[in-house]
DNA sequence: GTGAAAGCGCTAACAC
DNA sequence: GTGTTAGCGCTTTCAC
């Protein structure tokens, strides 16, 4: 069961005898590092062939890279970190990296006691895809790590972390904008709830641009942000609660599709038309928006183009590079029928 | 950037010197082996609390085990994944254990790859979660790691590596009862097209379920089978194809609840009532399958009970547990409107 | 029951 | 440009 007898391993030793050369030439042509021949070189490199060797991570760990990244999720139910991810894995694809991801179920105490599991396995570099950690923490950790943030906007000028996002303020007043040319009004934001609210996250981003977006189209006063808790029944109730109230909102803004298609399915219930009595819009773009029984607009931000980007950065950070870097893709609408005009 | 000075890592042997005891001692505490007297562990254990001592994964990879469990996902798209995922996470609160993710996006070369580069980092374990790969290369990787295979179904005599699964055949079954109990005949089955087809194959296995209670019910002759690429736009194309053919299905049953929600698209473009035009039914009754405006009627073979059996088993196989178990669930039909009697 | 010491496979000084 | 060697933090004989 065990991998194999001392003698059946193929290590750099192993390597080195077939080549004739040192165990430090060997390293060096693993690592790509200074100074070796080029005849060397492939000697070294026909004997690896040869014996099939490959690198041993915990032996590497110990002295120099593990080439292996963390990447917290908060969760595997919203199909956007999917994107995200997909892009991650297309950036590693030619190199010796590889992500070892851990899902927090968006419980911040998960997401520190994972962070710790992940420095006890000496990764190489941390991807933080919107964590519900304090911005603080965050900047522990980077301090610590090599660090890409995805879904939090701490003001670039305060932080040396690398951070990928969208431009979240744009994206919703983007929405605004769309709604109230489409006719709506009385417009609702649907966010979550969370116990330690930072301004620096996306849902926050959107909320205040929507509420600006709202007050630049004078419509202040019917400006509503309903929060609720994540779940498929607390999202539910929220969304009953406000279209079967006596002022209900002819549209409803959802921080992210996830939440979106439970309003849709609320509205449904409820016999209502969509977009006829109340439109909804989405954030993300995620392959669900396409499907005809949803139809949903939604925010394109390109999850994929995120997570590239992000694992791009990292590298480069775990290489050396000692300056911050900002990412940020322009967000983009995409018209469906669910916010159709009013008389849809 | 890096974790810290030589002078402050704490390691056994901080832990050791502060307890005024051998290294050995504290890695027999630490890995709860025998031969240590009370006074002395907890000796040990207090002054692991006091300096916060973390284990170090790739020194113990080195020698022991790396507490780490290779997890391999087909991809992040199907949200049934997710469901396995969370089962096997709370699998693994309690425990040492971390698991580390890799998604192969349903090709076998990227999951052969990755399953080296899992053997690379030492796993001590691996759950391979239905593979494209071979039978016989899972076979050879459980020969060389303890491996749990989720969404296969090897003859139980002839492998000796840990299953689990829910009865596929039956639940294939119990979805054309139902079917042919509302009154559909004519019934497909939509199915994943595959380079290599293995016959253990969970998506295999329901097609055997499928045509073996259409002979039951003696429909053969009304039963068609159409196997599409997983993209959505190969299965809308299929779909299409079908509902517009000369004999269009009655009724629709596809191999996940991912490709049902496309053929529900596919069906509303086309304007055909669902389920008075045609029924469609999914598999894994994932969360999305509540949504009104899906209504979908599912199999619900509880992946988190799946992904949390996988994680104990796997575990059990690494303390050293030598011969094979095979976890079974029985699948439950979940009726919901898109199967409702064909003059619904 | 406890401890001393020999590695595990690799990296990175440093010497040649 | 190449080789020698001292560890990295831990596990694991094997003495005591």
């Amino acid at each position: 069961m065990v991998a194999g007898k001392k003698s059946d391993r193929v290590t750099i030793k192993t390597v080195a005898e077939d080549a004739g050369v040192s165990v430090a030439a060997v390293s060096k042509v693993l690592r790509d590092a200074y100074g070796v021949s080029a005849e060397l070189r492939s000697r070294v490199q026909a004997s690896m062939q040869k014996l099939a060797y490959r690198p041993h991570a915990a032996a590497r760990g110990m002295r120099g890279q593990t080439y292996t990244l963390g990447v917290l999720l908060p969760d595997l139910r919203n199909p956007f970190f999917g994107d995200i991810m997909a892009g991650v894995n297309s950036a590693l694809e030619r190199t010796q990296y590889q992500p070892l991801l851990g899902v927090s179920q968006s419980a911040s105490s998960i997401e520190l006691a994972l962070v710790e599991a992940m420095f006890d396995r000496q990764m190489d570099g941390l991807i933080l895809i919107g964590p519900r950690m304090l911005i603080g923490d965050v900047h522990a950790i980077a301090a610590r790590s090599p660090t890409v943030l995805i879904g939090h906007h701490p003001p670039p000028g305060e932080t040396m972390l690398d951070t990928v996002n969208n431009d979240d303020r744009l994206g919703a007043q983007i929405v605004v904008r769309h709604l109230v040319e489409m006719g709506y009004r009385n417009i609702a934001y649907l966010t979550q709830a969370l116990a330690d609210e930072e301004a620096t996250l996306v849902t926050t981003q959107r909320e205040i641009g929507f509420l600006s977006a709202m007050a630049e189209a004078g419509l202040s006063r019917n400006a509503t942000v309903i929060k609720a808790l994540q779940t498929p029944r607390e999202t539910q109730l929220a969304a009953r609660h406000a279209l079967q109230s006596r002022h209900p909102p002819e549209a409803i803004f959802c921080w992210t599709d996830f939440i979106a298609l439970e309003v849709l399915s609320v509205a449904h219930e409820l016999g209502l038309s969509v977009p006829g009595d109340v439109a909804v819009v989405g954030y993300d773009n995620t392959s669900y928006c396409d499907l005809a029984q949803n139809a949903l607009t939604s925010i394109d931000q390109s999850g994929q183009v995120l997570g590239l980007q992000a694992a791009r950065l990292l590298i480069e950070r775990i290489k050396g590079r000692e300056t911050a870097e900002h990412f940020v893709v322009t967000p983009r609408l995409v018209v469906r029928q669910s916010s159709g005009s009013r008389r849809g």
